[in-house]
DNA sequence: ATTGAGTCTATACTTAAGTATAGGCTTATA
DNA sequence: TATAAGCCTATACTTAAGTATAGACTCAAT
């Protein structure tokens, strides 16, 4: 941990190590999704392992068909908010809900795939897979 | 069922019944995602019980982080293909994979809103969630 | 000191996925 | 039969989420 303690890097590495474009980052930034813990005098970016992190978070949150706004939500559940803890547990469990829903979705669909590659292994072949039907019913 | 056989509306009725709007109906048409079961003489378009599923399944597929092109290939496991069923399969895993993948990761986000929730509740409301950043560890 | 790679802001362009509009048929109903 | 509501195509506009470019500054290495 210690190793890791006040880590810098500015904005090309930090792309890098994320694999997404430089102009991405400051978009986020644009969008309050993400601030660099610093600036050099210079006006350079600076960020940490933490910018990292977030920096996937966002991309694998998006991947699940969250929207920049809704992680922007979801993140600043991160900070005691004013309004106090029930608020912030109001909004992460209604967040909990939405996650839930998708993990139910995703399980109907991978059900039904797994009887369609099953199937097709059965059937050595043959008039093969007329259904996946089964995704909505 | 017998009832429902050969059931038909127009354009207007299923979008209403799907809650998308017509020129997206049409949009997917055009993207090759949802042909209408018939068309009237008068070129109006005819839908069917499984053209609503079909239009449910996609949205649902979105919301989840499918793009509309991933879809058409998850749609199209649904027929037999030319090239038998060994390909089918193997595109049905490649889905299967990506679906899971979607699955854990979701699962870890609902763990870190689960134990975010649960400090909510043990700490009454006093300095209150300092964290989440369990979403990537 | 200079030069090349990295960064800055500001602005403009792109792509995916819709959404709206215009101008013209179709169909049920008064 | 006319009139409004629904549909047609084609085209243009919109929004979210980037991505690219221009012109200028910074920094490390020669």
């Amino acid at each position: 941990m210690k190793e890791l303690e006040g880590f810098e890097m500015q904005i090309g590495e930090i792309a890098k190590l994320a694999n997404v474009n430089i102009q991405t980052i400051r978009f986020y930034e644009r969008q309050n999704l993400l601030r660099p813990t610093a600036r050099k005098r210079s006006g350079y970016r600076l960020y940490d392992e933490g910018s990292l992190k977030q920096i996937r978070f966002i991309r694998e949150a998006q991947a699940l068909g969250f929207t920049l706004a809704e992680i922007r939500a979801l993140m600043s559940l991160r900070y005691r908010s004013a309004s106090g803890c029930e608020s912030v547990r109001k909004k992460a469990e209604e967040k909990l809900k939405s996650i839930r829903d998708k993990i139910s979705v995703l399980r109907k669909m991978e059900t039904a795939l797994e009887k369609l590659v099953a199937d097709c292994k059965d059937r050595d072949a043959s008039e093969c897979c007329p259904f996946l039907d089964r995704l909505k019913e």
